[in-house]
RNA sequence: CGCGGGGUGGAGCAGCCUGGUAGCUCGUUGGGCUCAUAACCCAAAGGUCAGAGGUUCAAAUCCUCUCCCCGCAACCA
């Protein structure tokens, strides 16, 4: 069972060969946003993003471009690094499967499955394009022909080492089974024991021999082998914890990790070869597993050869990073695959970010400056209109929170949160501020007016600081509001009136600029 | 017959499990307001819920068949 008080949040280490596309930037914003989430209810939480730097590709490239390896990781590191910045990812830790620690841990763990017998050699028979340097199943060769470069393809055996993952075969389904919450959405882990009830669970090739390919940790049982992706790769979510929190020693205390968050490509290799891997380990197996979808451009699959590749800086740099953090996670709900396009980014930041959250700001502040001087006035009494925003601000927020957003529900939450932003502006349509503002004896009426319309974007900054954290400390420092959202702000539900009369306003720039 | 998901106003979706006036966002049209980022608020138009058959007093919702689209089908991040 996992720890209540801490949460180990996950992304895939990618490949830092890769150039980051949206795709990248779509897992860890979510990761993010829930990060922060459970950072604001007060949870010790600890989010892990990296790359995975071994392998074939990372040979041929550091080869090909007459560098060391090493070299070659160290020059594409950075780009996913600056990406995160810019995306404002609040990661705990970044990890590099060749840091000498994940390195040292992956053998540590290699030679305890050697030791228990869980791995052993064998002949490994594929079909291997020479040009690509690289096997194929069966099922993959055309016409004795290589599906990637269409080369024809050889018939080879070499020896492997091989993960005895077959005989977990019965615990996997069973414990899918058992925890519903394990492979989500509910659609992708039916396709997960789908899988595992009608075909036979093999042994999983664990190794390449050096000859083929050397840029890998080395089997310490064989140093002629390194160890191929799998251990490689998936073994960095309990090795980081190891040596990268700050408080080494007790990292452990973050196992089992409450979400892996993956693409839908790599589910089966999560669900499946990561939780056999534990089992065989005797560690236990994370508490969930989230597939989600895939981006399409414009309504085409996105790859290199179409040239529509959407580049993550380039959307902060149009957009802003908070205008791309929110269309990510609001377009679509998670799990399912979505379509981006300029056109939808756009109609997304005009009507809900600029027309409805950044206007409501902006109409809230303009009005208090110039009735009341630039402060946050002391509310009447309320009436029957006062009591209903608040009842039903608060409703839809607190739930956005606990049952959409813990549930990774991101366009739920945000969808319900925005009718909030709705609910505000018909509540000024309805007292219309502005008229109560011509006359003097409505002066209390007034106040009451403003102090709910400024209450509601505080209480919308705190819903919404997971997505959107720069604007919802914008909107709290408008509001004269000295909001720390690194402190646990939000260890209970989301109250009215915490918002002092007398608040000096700032108003400043707006906080989402219409895009023409 | 490999397994699974889906086809709902112009666009994108919800509703289907637990049958009973078809809902949301964007777009369109008309009106209101003027505090606000030409934003906001109200209203209207627009759908035989892929097709056929069946169960039922009643079906988008349950059953059967057909057509179309899409995922999964492992050692390919």
């Amino acid at each position: 069972m996992a720890n209540e008080n801490t949460f180990y949040i996950t992304t895939p280490i990618y490949y830092v060969n890769d150039v980051p596309h949206i795709g990248h930037a779509y897992t860890t914003v979510a990761a993010d946003a829930l990060a922060r989430y459970w950072r604001l209810r007060g949870r010790e939480v600890f989010f892990l993003t990296g790359l995975d730097e071994h392998g074939q590709k990372v040979q041929q490239a550091a080869a090909k471009a007459g560098i060391d390896p090493q070299v070659h990781c160290d020059r594409l590191a950075p780009q996913f690094e600056s990406l995160w910045k810019k995306l404002n990812i609040s990661h705990s830790a970044f990890i590099r499967t060749t840091d000498a620690e994940h390195k040292s841990i992956v053998q540590r763990y290699l030679q305890q499955l050697y030791d228990k017998e869980l791995i052993y050699k064998d002949s490994y028979t594929g079909w291997y394009c020479t040009f690509d340097e690289r096997f194929w199943t069966e099922k993959d060769v055309e016409n004795g022909l290589c599906p990637d470069c269409k080369r024809p393809v050889d018939k080879l055996s070499e020896h492997n080492y091989f993960f005895k993952m077959g005989q977990y075969q019965d615990r996997l389904i069973d414990h899918i089974k058992t925890h519903t919450d394990f492979i989500r959405p509910e659609s992708r882990r039916n396709e997960v024991l789908g899988f595992l009830h009608t075909q036979k669970l093999g042994d999983l090739s664990i190794s390449r021999p050096k000859s083929r390919l050397s840029w890998g940790i080395e089997l310490p049982f064989d140093h002629d082998y390194v160890t191929y992706v799998w251990f490689d790769a998936l073994v960095n979510y309990m090795s980081a914890l190891e040596y990268l929190p700050r408080d080494k020693p007790a990292g452990h205390r973050f196992w089992p990790a409450n979400v892996h968050l993956v693409g839908k490509d790599i589910l089966t290799t999560h669900a499946v070869y990561w939780s056999a891997m534990l089992m065989a380990l005797d560690l236990p197996l994370p508490e969930s597993i989230f597939a989600h979808g895939w981006w399409t451009v414009d309504g085409e699959k996105m790859s290199k050869s179409r040239g529509n590749v959407v580049d993550p800086n380039k959307m902060v740099e149009t957009y802003g990073v908070d205008a791309f953090r929110y269309f990510l996670l609001r377009e679509v709900p998670f799990g399912q695959d979505g379509d981006f396009s300029q056109s939808a980014m756009v109609t997304r930041v005009n009507s809900d970010l600029a027309n409805g959250l950044g206007n409501l700001l902006s109409r809230t502040l303009t009005l208090i400056e110039r009735t009341q001087g630039g402060a946050v006035p002391a509310p009447g009494e309320g009436g029957a209109a006062e009591h209903e925003l608040q009842r039903a601000a608060l409703a839809l927020l607190n739930e956005a929170l606990s049952s959409h957003l813990e549930q990774l529900e991101f366009n739920r939450a945000l969808e319900a949160i925005w009718q909030v932003v709705q609910l505000a502006n018909q509540y000024v349509d309805k007292t219309a501020p502005w008229a109560l503002a011509k006359d003097e004896r409505n002066a209390v009426q007034l106040r009451t007016v403003l102090y709910a319309m400024a209450e509601t974007l505080h209480c919308l900054s705190l819903a919404t600081y997971p997505v959107i954290p720069t604007s919802a400390q914008m909107i709290c420092s408008q509001l004269g509001i000295a909001a720390d959202f690194t402190s646990p702000l939000l260890r209970d539900r989301i109250e009215w009136g915490s918002l002092k009369p007398g608040t000096v306003i700032h108003k400043g720039t707006s906080l989402f600029p219409r895009i023409e």
